[in-house]
DNA sequence: CAAATATCAGCCTCACTGAGATAT
DNA sequence: CATATCTCAGTGTGGCTGATATTT
């Protein structure tokens, strides 16, 4: 028989899709354990991060600035309220709205998950040098920035605000 | 209210695993479109280049090479044997497998699955120069084959064969 | 009326687990 | 006996859809 011993086909390797998804499955495999370690989730590191960085936020605008759907936003709100990590509250001035703003307690704890990332990023990426990274990550972030606006754009989205 | 045109907090965007994880979210969108377009699916176009490549193979040995897990290849190779594009019979040399063969229908359907797989890397990459998408291919290889080694290490694998 | 928001209820699939029967 | 293979039955969850109520 051809090949007992494993070794990925010539036509896998060289197919882009498949390579980023295996990455990705190891990529998540390491975030999820670390972050349910840590008490956490993708979903609320990336809100969490998201609050702090551009200030109180719509839901709606959340699951836009981190690519969490709607539906899954209000679930991960719901925790980060519990938690004491995120206020919600009306929005007076637009009735549709929640305005989740990040709390003490929630810097404090994006600032802990963001000490735990950065071990798993560095245990996913231990095979790359520092300027690796920095292309790597360069050249995924212009893919997705290129396939996100297509995206945005056929949910019609990226049409309010500053826009 | 800090951001209500959509963009990524800088920590997300500088979080290796958070690019990667999106761009493999756009890259099985367009994949798993495609390939159902064509009748086909992921795991199936794995497992014929795996065979064309490598030749016969058991099923075991497919989701090594493959990184498909031993239940999914199960249902796979169900799919390949039903359409034709591979057979599968006990190997006389070892009662506890099967060998699956790719069939000259299977040959013809990797080619064409190669095809449409070809374009939608074009669509997906379309912002990379050709150059680019060589270093992103090589910078996720080297990933995944370092983390391919402890995963199978982890479950036991790579131990038969060529060793 | 059209469009946006928040929420809920639920779907599908992928990656994975556990256990069994069989064979080495 | 330990280990490997094939198979099935089932799980968890991530990403997504559809619908509803509300507000703009």
């Amino acid at each position: 028989m051809g090949n007992d011993e494993h070794s990925v086909p010539a036509k896998l390797r060289a197919l882009p899709s498949r390579s980023v998804n295996q990455v990705a499955i190891a990529a998540n495999r390491l975030v999820d354990r670390a972050l349910s370690g840590a008490g956490s989730h993708r979903y609320r590191y990336a809100m969490l991060a998201t609050l702090e960085e551009f200030g109180p936020s719509s839901q709606a605008n959340l699951g836009r600035c981190t690519g969490i759907d709607r539906s899954d936003v209000v679930a991960a709100v719901n925790a980060l309220v519990a938690a004491g990590y995120a206020d919600r509250s009306p929005d007076p001035s637009d009735g549709r709205r929640n305005i989740v703003t990040i709390t003490p307690a929630g810097v404090r704890h994006l600032r802990e998950l963001g000490d735990v990332l950065a071990e798993v990023q560095d245990e996913l990426l231990r095979s790359l040098s520092a300027a690796e990274r920095e292309v790597l990550v360069e050249l995924l972030n212009r893919i997705a920035d290129d396939r996100d606006v297509l995206g945005a754009a056929r949910r019609g989205a990226a049409r309010d605000g500053q826009g």
